[in-house]
DNA sequence: TGTACATCAGTGAACGCGCGTTCACTGATGTAC
DNA sequence: TGTACATCAGTGAACGCGCGTTCACTGATGTAC
């Protein structure tokens, strides 16, 4: 039967919030329409009349998981403005975030399917990273004068390479170690750029079980 | 028709051959036994005298991509003894290696994928993953005694992120823009840790358009 | 404001298709004598 | 070494199933008068 404007709209969202976060625990292709529309407390039929296709769904879910990861970055930046870096790094670095990829970040849980996916799925991809960056640059010019976008891609790549590494191996002490070597990385490159001498002395010493090295 | 012993390990090989390549190129669920068959010359019924399943497939297949990775990496790193980090990172760093999944890193390829597949995909992530860490802490051993294989770590981890960031983007020049931080962030971490002065002069200036930043 | 009617979000069944897996069968290979 | 037979890698069809997508239908919502 038919329903309000604003009721539709709101199934809308909802079915894009519930796929940002399916799609994430499971892949793109690792969860159906069917089980999608469910979470959302709709059936199958109904998605055509919201979305063009899955494809069409996949983008514009991709584009809500980079927003409201990109809103926690922010969060914990602006949440302890002394150390915003390792307010990020604390969690994304963290055993908690590793072991649970449905509300982490969506570069880490779908990189290696979005490289295959259609131009507006990577699109959703790009102007997302783009504001992982510029977080990120602003919390490295803060300390770090140079070059403050340069960094904030190797730190975030630093960052998306060891979450997903950790997430590949079976070991869970390998899995710490390299978050934990990415803590120290990310300080070491953040705090060693003016003429060479260290500006921190901020232990970075791995701790080997716990869940981030917050330093 | 039965076919020799030996005959049936060879096409055994080359499924998992095959497998390792179609399964970078298209994700595990992205492509169907049939077709893995077919690629290696057979029909899809033949598969359960060789595997005893999809997964166990998968896992085999994997190995056998790190493998192949890995060697690509010790011969990259033999072939140029002055600079061996440079010459792994001048083929894995380009917009070659980015646009080409099928013979390339399976931890970039497959990553978030195999976060989400059993034991056995992990296990032979991880002991691929090991070997990489041993090729390259021999590297970083060279020329910078300290903590080698926390090194190894970080650099893997920046340049598996940096390599998926590059592919979940549109922009050649982004992507490419991913890959020249990482190359100048890896130089920079090798080059910078004894008593806090850079050892090496190299320039690591990223050159916009080019495959690879050598130096 | 009230009534008649058009719209359309949502339902649930159906479409064709490809999936992973199983199976009866084939016939060359490997083995026992 | 030669023969009889068991083995088993490979074939191709079939299994049940879930997929993305389409469609006739429902009935509350929105609109025209």
């Amino acid at each position: 039967m038919r329903v309000s404007r604003s009721q539709a709209e709101e199934n809308r969202q909802t079915v894009i919030n519930v796929a940002s976060r399916l799609f994430r625990e499971h892949g793109f292709d690792g969860i159906g329409l069917k089980d999608l529309m469910k979470g959302a407390g709709l059936t199958q039929g109904a998605f055509y009349k919201q979305f063009a296709s899955k494809d069409d769904l996949a983008a514009q879910a991709s584009k809500r998981a980079l927003e409201s990861a990109s809103g926690r970055w922010s969060a914990a930046a602006t949440a302890n403005p002394k150390d915003p870096l390792g307010a990020v790094m604390a969690f994304y670095l963290s055993m908690e975030h590793r072991d649970e990829m449905m509300d982490g970040c969506p570069i880490a849980a779908l990189g290696s399917d979005a490289a295959r996916q259609g131009t507006d799925v990577k699109a959703s991809f790009e102007a997302g990273i783009k504001a992982y960056l510029d977080v990120l640059g602003r919390m490295v010019a803060e300390t770090d004068g140079k070059e403050p976008q340069g960094k904030a891609m190797a730190i975030l790549a630093t960052m998306v390479g060891a979450l997903t590494l950790s997430r590949v191996v079976n070991d869970p002490s390998l899995a710490q170690a390299f978050l934990a070597t990415a803590v120290k990385q990310v300080r070491e490159a953040t705090f060693t750029r003016k003429n060479g001498r260290r500006l921190g002395t901020r232990s970075s010493k791995p701790r080997p079980q716990s869940s981030a090295a917050r330093n």
